[in-house]
DNA sequence: CTCGTCGATGACACGTCGTGCCATCATCGC
DNA sequence: GCGATGATGGCACGACGTGTCATCGACGAG
């Protein structure tokens, strides 16, 4: 596990995690990440931009999420693919491993600068679906709200996902946040 | 504008306003913002806790959420009270200095370790917002999601009405937006 | 088999950020 | 006057992130 070994970029996503864990993401440097992982310091910053990076998974969601604009048939109403796409990707990235997200999770509700990051991510999910949803027709006000109602929805899906004492599907949880918002008429 | 001169805190912000607009934030030093301000740089980590912070006003809009929340009837309605409490807050805040708002925003959106900061103090509002909510009665799913959606307007609200032509009531945007998302019968 | 290219890594220097600690100075109350 | 209080200056320090060049292994051409 040296200089050439395959894998430097996930052996690096290991030792860090485990290192926040342990002891938390503020007290860990990235030289006790690059050592865990048997690199140097420079190599971490030629793989992730910064100290937080490490704990994304860079644009996994964002990219999922474009190729599911592009690739749906064209008469799909954009209700229907954002809900449709809210459960597919929730379930493939968090259905099944519950416990693993809530430990990642808590690492980054316990850190502000995660959280930042988090909302950062966030954000840039939304500036994926917008222009998708712009180039499905939808007018650009209610795509600009419509993207960040999504995503609101996810992120609340998540929370109580996890929050849940059940685990129940990510995909119904997702669907029953998604109703609850677009269906005003009971709000409240 | 030496030592005790008063409005330190305001100096540095017009310090650092200044330069980010003149040579961009990362180009900007902590140093050159305090050496144009008259203090020195330890004073400015005293005052904000890190560059980004001098850009942004604190807990204000936050602190007005919550004491519109904590000050409104009771009878009134969760989304009758948001939209008011958009409206009044943006208006507030916004309305009238539109110019000066753009030049922030312009320089907010360059940088990306300020959107990051910007996503944060959304996220800010959420957090102030969605308790809110659950004081006056809204079930906990309802509380997040609401308290999402309304951040989610007035953001949309704020870029729409930044990138308007003819300045309109920010007020008015607001309520556009906001009737766009909670009136599904025709969202798309 | 040797050589040369290419990409990933190591190694070092450097500027900036942000904090801990203590000294210094002005203001206010007595 | 004089002490308490609060804001500032000054300094050292660790960590972060980047620029630059050297080094090493894999791979294909001959």
């Amino acid at each position: 596990m040296g200089r050439w070994t395959p894998g430097a970029r996930g052996r690096l996503e290991q030792a860090a995690l485990e290192l926040f864990v342990e002891q938390g993401f503020a007290a860990t440097t990235v030289p006790q990440i690059t050592e865990r992982a048997g690199l140097t310091t420079r190599t971490f910053f030629r793989h992730f931009a910064d100290k937080r990076e490490v704990f994304f998974d860079g644009d996994a969601i964002p990219q999922a999420a474009r190729r599911l604009l592009e690739q749906a048939p064209a008469d799909v109403d954009p209700l229907t693919l954002l809900r449709h796409g809210l459960r597919r990707v929730g379930v493939e990235r968090f259905d099944g491993r519950r416990e693993e997200v809530r430990r990642r999770r808590e690492v980054i509700l316990a850190e502000p600068a995660l959280r930042e990051r988090d909302a950062q991510k966030r954000d840039d999910l939304v500036g994926v679906l917008r222009p998708g949803l712009l180039a499905r027709g939808v007018d650009p006000l209610g795509a600009a709200l419509l993207a960040e109602a999504a995503v609101a929805v996810l992120h609340v899906a998540l929370e109580s996902w996890l929050a849940e004492t059940a685990e129940r599907s990510f995909g119904d949880v997702t669907d029953a946040c998604f109703d609850r918002l677009f269906v005003p008429a009971a709000p409240v």
